[in-house]
DNA sequence: TACAAGTGATCAAACGTTTTAGCAGAAATG
DNA sequence: CATTTCTGCTAAAACGTTTGATCACTTGTA
């Protein structure tokens, strides 16, 4: 009844981390050639089907069973360590979890990555030197192709030392050392593409709730706003530039202000304030679209989607920051000289915008 | 000026994937060997600081100049390759994304990984049987540890054969197939936990708005519910518990059948459901938690911590089980015989229930 | 003085692959 | 028949480590 397979011979008093049933040491390349009766250098040609390679079809066949019925599997630390150049790819977070959106960058630098061969390699830091240090170690240990630093929110950050060991890019944050690369959203088109939304509904006084915090988005987002008024003719009116905490209490808090402005539509710098503005407006015994429009930025999934009506809003392109930082660290895509990568933030249309019942 | 180091002699006509500046090889031991004016053996025993090794304090001091010299760093392939086991856990989910619940499995995974000295290699399949399949066969001949083989909800799988190959754990989902350890949260003691939040202030009439979809979830959460009751001595009333699809419009779309219950507290299934049912109380000019107690489950941040009020909840233990299934898997953890480990829900008490005004 | 013990370091095999050069025999060519 | 070419395969080095065996000295002990 009892699998207790491997006998292990563990010295009795140091309590051995209690084994599960034992499995066999892996089939190599050697035993395969044995059991086929051939070299070993014939097998490997076989398992890499090299076009070059000389090798009758029954030989090519014997070898081929010895290694179904051995279940041989390559072992890929060797063909790393003769090739010389390992299939891995690092990618390092800041914040694996605090956030939805650092996992659609893990996806996409997985589904590029995966798709030219590379393995990933993740690590995250939560924002601990130490830890960060350790893991872009690690990840220069195994040899990777090269490294992915992202953060979770768009931003300036200065290169770790060990970091330049390596090919990286950065994902999502940026730097002004010269020489490194990086992808970031461009939210100066996605201010514009938000600020649009509302324009191509036939509005024409519209706010802007931005954040308080510095950030890049704060700025982009704010002149994307500016660049599509202008591109209508509608002059900028400092009047309807709100600011507020960039979460739903900020949003919430910042109905009465937003009221004062008699705008018909409002352009929230997140998702998050979009659904606190809601909030407000419902105490107010507004409705959305019908009094007020509103867009978002983020397209967070969990809100946008969700609150009623749906959240028309723009969406932060994670997937593609992760995918697009895997192809430049491959030199698949060229990176241009100094500045970062922009990566365009595509529109999410969904029911908090309809178009203004003519005066 | 041009530092193209690596004069690679690849045939100029096979347009070479454009270069980076050009890495230098690695530092090897042997360089770093030849530096000191010692053998490679001397080096690695000062790398790694064995005790039993007799070197004295001088070469000792000599080879770790050589190393920070030359920015020596050890060549993890190669160390496994000899030492015959890997320093890696597989871990492959079956969404990484399409949920911000799959990042805290990540993230508790990498956490305990890395506690133990092991790195994380993972891959998502989106349920895809074949990419699954190759993401398997990857971490096999990456000769891993062992193998994370997980699910964004809490669900029964199968096991895929060649997940069999390698030690493994399934996390978030089980199997009936004997042998395979598995852990999941433990949705009766989240049902428990829910229900007792409203009893312990008061409520005695407490709805359950469970999901339409079946799941170990959906019969886990109700059966919670009803030993919470019976051990306050309430009679379990079948009325009270209604069904709708567990997302915003069920949630909403069940106010109308809740109010006709004259409960004066809900549970929810989950707190998308709950969210949907602050919208349509709202519309019934009911406030919350004053004429209706709400209390939710999962735990989903950007849902709970920010509506309006804040959603009583219980969080499901993703980053726990992820931590739980690295420990079990290396044998830190029993694994008890048959059934799943069952990881605990915490309650995370918000705004949503107040105490129940005396009638 | 002879030998054991201790010290500091090296040698060389091994890990599981890939790959180049080369070998033996068969077939084609002159 | 003597060469050349082709075919099918193997030998062996290399990749960067770890580690048990060994060695040449020095020091201590009998």
């Amino acid at each position: 009844m009892n699998s207790q397979e491997n006998s292990s011979v563990t010295p009795l008093g140091a309590a051995a981390p209690l084994k599960r049933p034992g499995r066999p040491q892996p089939v190599t390349l050697r035993q395969v050639a044995e059991a086929a009766g051939v070299s070993t250098a014939t097998v490997s040609l076989v398992v890499n089907k090299k076009k070059t390679a000389r090798i009758s079809d029954e030989t090519r066949q014997r070898v081929r069973d010895a290694i179904r019925d051995l279940g041989y599997r390559p072992n890929a630390m060797a063909q790393t360590l003769v090739s010389g150049s390992s299939r891995f790819i690092g990618l390092v977070a800041d914040a694996i979890a605090t956030t939805p959106f650092a996992g659609q960058i893990i996806h996409g630098a997985q589904d590029e990555a995966w798709k030219h061969g590379y393995a990933l390699l993740i690590a995250n830091t939560e924002g601990n030197r130490e830890l960060e240090t350790d893991a872009i170690a690690m990840m220069l240990e195994y040899k990777v192709r090269g490294i992915l630093y992202s953060t979770w929110f768009h931003r300036p950050t200065d290169i770790p030392a060990s970091l330049k060991e390596s090919d990286f890019v950065l994902v999502n944050c940026f730097s002004t050392e010269p020489g490194a690369r990086a992808v970031v959203p461009d939210e100066v088109q996605g201010g514009r593409s938000a600020t649009e939304i509302l324009l191509k509904h036939g509005h024409r006084r519209i706010a802007f709730i931005n954040a308080t915090i510095p950030a890049p988005a704060k700025d982009g987002r704010l002149q994307g706003y500016r660049e599509a008024l202008e591109a209508e003719g509608i002059p900028f009116d400092a009047g309807l530039v709100l600011e507020a905490y960039p979460d739903q209490e900020g949003g919430y808090g910042a109905t009465e202000e937003l009221l004062k402005r008699e705008a018909t539509a409002v352009y929230c710098y997140n998702d998050r304030m979009a659904m606190g503005l809601y909030d407000g407006l419902r105490e107010h015994g507004l409705s959305i679209p019908e009094d007020m429009a509103v867009v978002g930025f983020d397209n967070q999934e969990v809100i946008a989607a969700h609150v009623r009506p749906p959240l028309s809003t723009v969406a932060l392109p994670h997937y593609e920051l992760g995918a697009a930082g895997v192809r430049m660290l491959l030199g698949l895509e060229e990176a241009p000289a100094a500045d970062p990568t922009k990566i365009h933030c595509p529109t999410v249309e969904r029911n908090s915008v309809r178009a203004l019942a003519p005066a």
